[in-house]
This record gives structure tokens, C-alpha cells and sequence, in this order.
DNA sequence: CTCTTCAGATGACCTAGATCAAGAACGCCG
DNA sequence: CGGCGTTCTTGATCTAGGTCATCTGAAGAG
């Protein structure tokens, strides 16, 4: 196994990448060791490979380890709804806890890895560990107010602002991964990116193209180059 | 003290009309009696009294136990977003747990009275109470869904079908609460449903008046009655 | 009982973004 | 290297719902 490739399985959560941003962020060493025997590392998914589907049992949530993930749900006439983007070090799937079956889908958007965590046991885990208790209260309380956030971003903003504001918001997740939060690959499609802000296509091209032409951006296909941060963010205010 | 009044207190959450919905849900009667004790049963609010606002320190996550309340956040620009409507037997305030301060405000709609639930007892109570700690992720989760699909009735749905499924949301709260989910009182104002929405006033007063002229409902300024469910649920599908 | 206020309804426009319809530029496979 | 299905872009229209402006009517204040 060469310990270089991104989407091999590390040994444990203790030499991952990303434990600084993930479950394991409250925990004293000691405790990471617990949090590991209970984390199941999964072996690569292929682009559009499935993670689960929505209406299966629940029995997991699931952690980025790289690449990326979609979550989706498909309305009663058919036609999917982009419900968020993962990046690594990123928890998805807390959808499920509710009704005991997700409600989203969620594949891979690229080759990625994802850590299985078997919900019954973090339950279990978290009554030993109360800061993963506590931790783990947090984290679905930020799935919420991102929600909260992209409520108020769909029902009260034009195209151009939600187009910066999710620009923004992926420049900033990768600042938190050691990334550059000025130039990146954007992992979905424009398609995708439509589906999720609730807006067509061709108004995200059209976007992006006007954008580039007030010199905010250099785009390349799905590489970005921020050029003007304080214009973008102003937009995105 | 008046028992018959809905505004004042129950003397604790095993007596109280609501404990079916609310957090007792999963509990024992001796497992009630514990959450009874850190429960802190409010003196009623007036309309427009606010419960807390954005910004300040997260203490607490509350139940409305009569009356109705919203949330809502200020955006930048300075308007505001209304995230969420609560009816009794709801609980509110489960954003504030992620950056320990909440980002909603929450205010009162009418003559109400909540609880408090101190969520630092909250959550010892929850390592002792294994079923209580599965109920509250419960309820966040359902948290969570509930506004992703708010996000797709937001970005994939006209205004009659945003309009016609929170007309069958606050139908369906109010058969939980063993109430007539036909002819009921909408607590909150054509702008706050407006808003709520992601429209105008006017828009929602177009709408009313449509499915008023195609006898869906019978609109009586906020006393409504749904006069052809079928319709309706297929308009929303 | 009158004056004021504020929520709601309705009507006449007007725009942001959807829709429809072509191209252009790419992977990708034989 | 050429053919072909995607994905992306760009342009020309159309429309749902926003904006603005007016009107009605119910609730409070005095």
C-alpha cells in the first residue's frame, strides 16, 4: 500500500490528515484511540459511486477522507435536489438519525475515501467521552445553521450573490484543509452547482462568464482563480 | 394560578398536554421526573416578546408548551430571514449549540410560554439517560431535514406549491397535536409566510386568493379552512 | 364615535432568470 | 487519429413573481 496516495486508508485517525478538522478534534490522544477501534476506513469509491442511498437503513455517518461527495434527494416528480457538498475532513449522513433511514443519497463527485462511523457505537462511544458527546451535538448544530444559511442565501439573493457566496464558502473549506483558498478545482459540475444554489445551468455559465469579465475570476473549466477577494466578498456581503 | 389558562405553568412535563411530542417522548416516568427537575417553566410572553437573540451567549434550548413563536436571523443588508415557525410541543434553539451563541433570534407570535431546558444539564442528563441523548440527535436530525426541505421547496417550486405545503405542514402540527387540521388560525402574519417563503406579501395574498377562487380554501384574513385536501396535497406533491 | 395605523388585497407594470435552441469544447473509446 | 456523447457556453425569447402604487378594512387610542 503506498502510504502516499491520498485515498489509501491511513492507519488510524491518529496519523489522518485531517483529524484536526474531523470527529477526532476534541479528543485527548487516549480517547482517539477509542474513537478509532470503532471507525471503519472504506477502500476507494469511484466517481458516482454511491455511499447510500436515500431510504436505506440508516446505520452510519460518514466522514470525507478525500476527493468529494454530493448529497442529493430526488423529489416525488422525479428530479434531483443537491443537498450539500463535502470536502475532506467533513461528516455527512447525520440526515439519517431522524427517521432511522436516510433521506439523502450521497455519491462521489471524484475517486474518494470516506471513514464509515457506526452510529450505534458513537452513541455509545459519546456517553463514555462526553466532549465527543458534545462535539458531535455541534457538528449536526453547524449542519443546521449551514442549512439556515443556505435558506436565507436561496430565498433572498440574486444569482450572482449565492454564485459568490458558495465561491467563498469552498475558498474558505480549503483554507481549513492548508489549501489554497485562491486557486482551486471546483470538484462538482455546473450543473450541480445550479442544482444546489436554484438556479438553471446556463445562468451559472452565464455567471461565472460575467464574473471573469469583471476580472473576479479566472475561470478555466473547473479551475478558479479568485482575482478580486474583496469585491467577491462584497457581492456575497 | 389558573389550571384551565394554556399560558401558565404545568407544574412539571408529566402533567403537561404536550408531553407526548416533546422531549419526555422517549422517557420513562421516572426518567420524566429527572428531566422535570432541570426544566425551567417560563412566566408567559407577550406577542412580539423575544425569547433571545442572535448574537447572545447559547444557554439553553426551549419547548413552546402554548402560543407559537418564530425564529429568525438578520442578514447583513439588514433584513430579516424567518428560518422557522414553533408550535407547542416544538423545540427551538438548537442552532446556537455549534458557536456556542445563537445565531437565530426567537420571539413570541402571539401570547405564549416556553420552557427552558438548560442545555448543560441537558447533556449530563443525557449520559445518565442513554434514550434521552438518542431523542435529542433525533430531533436535531429531524431539524436538519426539515430545513433541506425547505432549501428544495425554496429552489424547485412556484409559489402556489410553497404556499399549499406550509398550508399541509401546519395542518399535519396541528393533527399531532390532536387539534382540527381543517379549519385552524395561522399564527403568523402574510409577511412572516411571505418571508418564511422566500416571497412577497403580495404574492401570498395573490395565492391565498386563487386557491380561495378555485375552492381549495376558505380564507378568512388568518382563520383557515382547507376545503380540498386532495388538491392541495397534489399541488404540493 | 372618529382618527390613525397597520395588515391585507388588488391592479399595472417590469426585470431576473427560466426556457428553448444552437454551437463550441472537451474527454473518451475504438 | 477521428467520431460522439457529455458538459459548457452563448444568444433570443418568455414568464413568474417582484415592485410600486392604491385601496379596504379591522383594531386601538383618545
Amino acid at each position: 500500500m503506498d502510504a502516499k496516495c491520498p485515498h489509501n486508508s491511513e492507519v488510524n485517525c491518529g496519523d489522518c490528515r485531517m483529524n484536526a478538522l474531523c470527529l477526532p478534534l476534541a479528543l485527548q490522544t487516549k480517547e482517539i484511540v477509542q474513537l478509532d477501534e470503532i471507525v471503519q476506513r472504506g477502500r476507494p469509491l469511484q466517481k458516482d459511486g454511491h455511499i447510500y442511498n436515500a431510504g436505506e437503513e440508516f446505520k452510519s455517518v460518514y466522514a470525507v477522507r478525500s476527493g468529494s461527495v454530493k448529497s442529493y434527494t430526488v423529489t416525488n416528480d422525479g428530479q434531483e435536489q443537491v443537498t450539500g457538498f463535502h470536502l475532506p475532513g467533513e461528516i455527512f449522513g447525520m440526515d439519517g438519525i431522524a427517521h432511522n433511514h436516510y433521506t439523502n443519497s450521497a455519491l462521489a463527485m471524484e475517486t474518494a475515501a470516506v471513514c464509515e462511523i457506526p452510529f450505534s457505537k458513537l452513541q455509545e462511544l459519546s456517553i463514555a467521552i462526553p466532549s465527543l458527546q458534545r462535539h458531535f451535538f455541534q457538528l449536526m448544530s453547524r449542519e443546521i445553521t449551514n442549512d439556515q444559511s443556505l435558506i436565507t442565501l436561496l430565498s433572498k439573493n440574486t444569482a450572482e450573490v449565492r454564485v459568490a457566496t458558495l465561491l467563498l464558502s469552498i475558498s474558505n473549506r480549503n483554507l481549513r484543509r492548508k489549501l489554497s483558498g485562491t486557486r482551486f478545482r471546483l470538484p462538482m459540475s455546473r450543473a450541480d452547482i445550479g442544482n444546489y444554489l436554484g438556479l438553471t445551468v446556463e445562468t451559472v455559465s452565464r455567471v461565472f462568464g460575467r464574473f471573469q469579465k469583471q476580472d473576479l475570476l479566472l475561470v478555466d473549466k473547473k479551475e478558479i482563480e479568485i482575482l478580486d477577494f474583496d469585491k467577491l466578498r462584497e457581492l456575497a456581503s
